[in-house]
DNA sequence: CCATTGACTTAAG
DNA sequence: CCTTAAGCCAATG
């Protein structure tokens, strides 16, 4: 059973360490580019208790809206720093130069 | 069933 | 880059 949640769980399992992604490319790579906040909504869900790497996932612009869904809000920004990635201002240094990209990474030409 | 909300995105100014 | 407005869709009240 592939429901848009376990499959946005999925995908954010392949994020590979030190990349991160958004919702909306997450979003886009389900076949829903206008449910970016379906993706968000599945991480909330998933947010208590779960093994989900979801902050590794940004919005467009890089920045860690999601920060404050997690247990601390220096967490997220903390476990991204973690992984060799810079966060200032809650925003992800060279932000293009990390994003990983689904649809580019998983789909087979 | 209708209204509101939200870890979003895009377009226009 | 910032603000509005609109679109989007599941969950919640």
């Amino acid at each position: 059973m592939e429901s848009f949640f376990q499959n946005v769980y999925q995908v954010v399992n392949l994020i590979p360490k030190g990349r991160v992604t958004t919702y909306g490319a997450i979003a886009k790579y389900l076949g829903s580019p206008k449910s970016a906040r379906m993706v968000g909504w599945a991480l909330n869900k998933v947010a208590i208790g779960s093994k989900i790497p979801a902050h590794r996932v940004v919005n467009r612009k890089g920045i860690l809206t999601g920060k404050k869904h997690f247990s601390a809000l220096s967490e997220m920004a903390n476990k991204l720093t973690s992984e060799k990635i810079e966060i200032i201002e809650d925003q992800v240094i060279d932000f293009e130069k990390y994003f990983w990209d689904p649809i580019k990474e998983l789909t087979v030409y």
